[in-house]
DNA sequence: TGTACATCAGTGAACGCGCGTTCACTGATGTAC
DNA sequence: TGTACATCAGTGAACGCGCGTTCACTGATGTAC
């Protein structure tokens, strides 16, 4: 209509030096995340790290928990994906093979981005609510995904939707614990913690193979 | 030795009000905590809500990470003895009645002290170290207790120390989450989240049950 | 019991500091013609 | 392509404020004799 045709693609340099800046502001919060709760974070802080005026963290954010909500999603993304691509891996047959891979996948996602676990873990029951509560939503909206996942499985006919919910949130609560686990575990520990993290998910298994035996 | 004899006594009114105003600090940290983590809680307001002057904060504590370790003790005595209450009264036989009861106390236990409660749950993985690394005592500390008492139970013939502590940690986390379920529920999410939490303690239970069949 | 001294929980002034937020600004990028 | 104007990400000074910590103090409580 008004402007030129193609106005709304937000054209090129300016757009990009943007999100540049605004993700190096969600990177340097990450980083100062690592000793600190999201609710102690200041914006000085922050854009002090990224060698910008704190002025500018304005330009991108209202607040440091609207920062947190961004950190939020970026880090479920990631999780997410991370997590998809392991479970429509069906090469594995049997359960204490699917159990084994499961776990290295998680040790692998802490592996590789330790710091979106760690947010996540600390905020998921933290001091400031909007982030809290995106956490909540986005994991609630994963343990869905599990479902249908798990619904779709031949395991799992005769099974209410409300169990393989139920199932579901067990096992995105037991990543999440499991993955902060190896966060806190020193170099030493990450065998013994991904045993540990196996053998509960046998435990899980073994309830689940016999959820119907009473009819 | 020097001194009169039972010196060490710390008699009297001076050390019972000393004793008082640390409680009052706590108390008043408690509260501020419902809203913020500890990483941001401060000294200065911590004495204005107890209606001290900043400085006599240093007469208790060095700090308020040392605060918080004292408030991990008292917040976990708690939920040890009220617990342990529950899991020695034998009166439920099968694990259905089991199960009920034990929702049923960690419902009491959030009705009755949801300051503590929240505390654990958002410093378990928060900011501060001291804070998070007594968390993480106090709760193996708890889940030995756990494993020796499942231990001494007629279902665990068999079971070698290292499940019985593995299924003790299943608990003590189902425990925490259930508890921090149960307080980010509102009123009428009360019901749901104890049915929710009965359904995932029964799944394990049919683990359990089936943990040797394989031998 | 009475007196003289010691202890120590709580005070209040003072400090330097970093915080979040406002404001008018600059200058590179984008747009219209 | 060239020019004139608009946009807007980032600037830098300034503000009032609450922070943690120091220090010398006060006066009620405790102890010795």
């Amino acid at each position: 209509m008004s402007h030129t045709a193609g106005a709304n693609r937000t054209s090129g340099i300016r757009q990009a030096q943007k999100l540049k800046t605004r993700q190096a502001l969600m990177d340097a919060a990450l980083g100062l995340l690592e000793h600190q709760s999201l609710s102690s974070l200041g914006l000085r802080e922050v854009t002090r790290e990224v060698g910008i005026a704190p002025t500018a963290f304005y330009r991108h954010f209202k607040d440091t928990a609207e920062l947190g909500v961004a950190l939020v999603d970026e880090s479920l993304n990631g999780l997410h994906t991370a997590i998809r691509a392991g479970l429509t891996a069906p090469d594995a047959d049997d359960s204490e093979a699917r159990i084994a891979l499961t776990v290295g996948l998680i040790a692998d996602l802490v592996r590789s981005a330790p710091a979106h676990v760690r947010f996540i873990a600390r905020e998921r029951h933290g001091g400031v609510r909007p982030v809290r509560e995106a956490i909540g939503t986005q994991l609630a909206l994963f343990a869905g995904e599990v479902a249908d996942a798990l619904g779709a499985l031949p395991d799992s006919s005769g099974w209410s939707r409300e169990d393989l919910e139920m199932l579901a949130g067990v096992y995105v609560d037991h990543m999440v614990m499991t993955a902060s686990a190896f966060l806190e575990a020193g170099p030493e520990g990450q065998e013994p913690t991904a045993e540990l993290a196996r053998r509960q998910l046998r435990l899980i298994s073994l309830g689940r193979t016999h959820w119907l035996d009473g009819r």
